[in-house]
DNA sequence: TGGCCGAGTGTTACAGTGTATCATCACCAA
DNA sequence: TTGGTGATGATACACTGTAACACTCGGCCA
């Protein structure tokens, strides 16, 4: 786990994959993994970008079918809870994680302002050396956010080759 | 600058400090500190614990004058784009800042799921190892969050004392 | 003096985000 | 059958933030 160091696809086809992965940790777990879920993982895995919720709700929204936000975030909610999903809270969206890290440790959101693409990595090094200054403030940590914004390796490539 | 390891206390009686400085900074840099944006400043600088923009607008409220919340959220962007106050971005709410710290770099915020006060301390170490994560992702930072939930000292303390 | 202009503020309306509450349905067990 | 549990549907509401426009108060210049 976590072989990847820099960037990984976010969902872009690898819905699939998302939805695969689901279904196994749910059947793990003995959760239900029911359509509404799945349908909302498989809405935001097939984004590179991060929805909302209510984006979400609309494009699961069908005539004949309205999917209102507040079971939107239900499904969020069941989907957070599991790791299945992130929440931006910069942004107030989500993003399918395309990973296992069941703890979240070291966990860090590159958000590019340019293309809006969010990528995740893990850095046990950031980790180490927060939980040394907490531990200086006496301060005991039970969950953290870090999110960076900036612009991205494949915008930063762009800019400069033209 | 930045003498404070640890904690340090944000506002509660500090807040006429807090007003000196802002005032002192707006002087130096031409920039107008007028009674609404003092007002505010002071409001927040008041409590150790967070305020949503609508608990100023409501606090700065009286008989014979009324703060509507678009007013208090301009004077908020005015003081936080000059580094007087924080925006605590997973509670939606800010706190007054009591350093000087003008780039910003390495701010972590401590916020307490028992009692609610936020302290921020800032750590260079966390901040370097974070460069080089980003360097190595291929990513070009402009700003960052880092928010830390769990129990402050002052927390633990009472709780382990009883 | 009088007109112009820009920054700050007041006011209203509105968009976006998230939650509370209750009713309903499917499912499983007693 | 009956009752309990978990998920969903539906409505209403609270909270957060922004757009648009009018007004005031300065300073500045013809
Ligand atoms: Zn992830
Ligand atoms: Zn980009
Ligand atoms: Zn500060
Ligand atoms: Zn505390």
């Amino acid at each position: 786990m976590h072989d990847h160091a820099a960037t990984h696809d976010h969902g872009c086809g690898g819905a699939e994959e998302a939805i695969a992965r689901a279904e196994r940790l749910c059947r793990e777990r003995d959760l239900q993994f029911t359509r509404l879920r799945r349908d909302v993982l498989a809405a935001i895995a097939g984004q590179t970008r991060p929805m909302g919720a209510y984006d979400i709700a609309e494009a699961l929204s069908e005539p004949g079918r309205r999917v209102a936000a507040v079971s939107v975030y239900r499904a969020l909610d069941f989907l957070t809870e599991h790791g299945l999903v992130h929440r931006i809270a910069s942004r107030n969206a989500f993003i399918s994680c395309g990973h296992s890290h069941t703890d979240g440790a070291g966990l860090v959101f590159l958000i590019c302002r340019n293309c809006g693409t969010i990528d995740e990595t893990t850095s046990p090094e950031v980790e180490d050396q927060l939980g040394r200054t907490l531990a200086k403030a006496g301060f005991k940590p039970t969950s953290r956010i870090l999110e960076v914004e900036g612009e991205c390796g494949a915008c930063l490539g762009r800019s400069t080759e033209d």
